[in-house]
DNA sequence: CAAATTTCAGTTCCACTGAGATGG
DNA sequence: CCCATCTCAGTGAAACTGAAATTT
């Protein structure tokens, strides 16, 4: 009963933010993991899926994923045919990947978890109140990569 | 410049929540850092600090980090004379663990600092529009843990 | 007996770093 | 020569699991 977290912290929008991120992430990692995914796969596969073919480095920069985790992921993703890779022939450098039908099908699937999740997590909040809390972190996004 | 983030994930409430916490969480382990310390530590010193001494249970109960990583974190914090370790002498499984003077005095520093580095992350955010922020993901967690 | 505490060992996910090889 | 790309190997924080030993 005095295992309450402390004032310090419970009034921190860090911790806040921290907090209500982590609770958002178990959602979501349920959620995909029940059909077979991570969150870096539904992240390369909808940038993949809406702005087309692109190289490695490219998806890299499109989703915030590291370079050496977008090489693992692509494997897994590869590795199940949802994506194909092949070199770029106007430059060697690259490999050119490329989502495949079955990919988008996969995709769309967990496309529709993903909004389920956003439902779950923002349950407690009017239509309104939801507009808000997305303008405002869209603001401070905005500020802190600009 | 075709490197934008996919809209798809852009505007999923789930998406901003984690930038933005990751950016959180960027300038906090930076901060922290700088002064010798991680998150857990922070945290655990302020559950001292704030609710005095406690077993080691409890302290992972009041500051929500795993029971494991309570020991390995106040083993740390041991070594450099922040907490002490003694045997509770109602209970002979547990410890009661106390903070020192000295580590007293290192959580006023810590303090001090996740402060500054609230106003760095809230920085394009009005003294009202913070409030509100604070006030919408208090409810969201409130919703998720009760 | 069941339950709680401390501890150790190991896992997973995410973010990141360094370095090598290839090519522009 | 410098820079970008792809890849491998590895680090580190954070959250977690399983199991053993001790004590209530």
């Amino acid at each position: 009963m005095t295992d309450s977290t402390p004032a310090l912290l419970a009034t921190k929008p860090t911790w806040l933010i921290s907090q209500v991120s982590a609770q958002a992430h178990r959602l979501l990692t349920q959620a995909l993991a029940a059909a077979g995914a991570r969150g870096y796969h539904y992240r390369l596969l909808a940038a993949l899926a809406e702005a087309g073919p692109a190289s490695q480095a490219r998806l890299g920069r499109r989703t915030g994923i590291d370079r050496s985790d977008v090489v693992a992921s692509l494997n897994e993703l590869a590795d199940r045919s949802l994506v194909s890779r092949s070199p770029d022939p106007d430059d060697a450098r690259r490999n050119v990947i490329t989502i495949t039908p079955a990919g988008r099908a996969y995709f769309r699937r967990l496309d529709q978890i993903l909004t389920n999740v956003q439902d779950e997590l923002l349950t407690p909040l009017t239509s309104a109140e939801r507009d808000t809390l997305v303008a405002l972190l869209t603001r401070l996004l905005k500020h802190h990569d600009g």
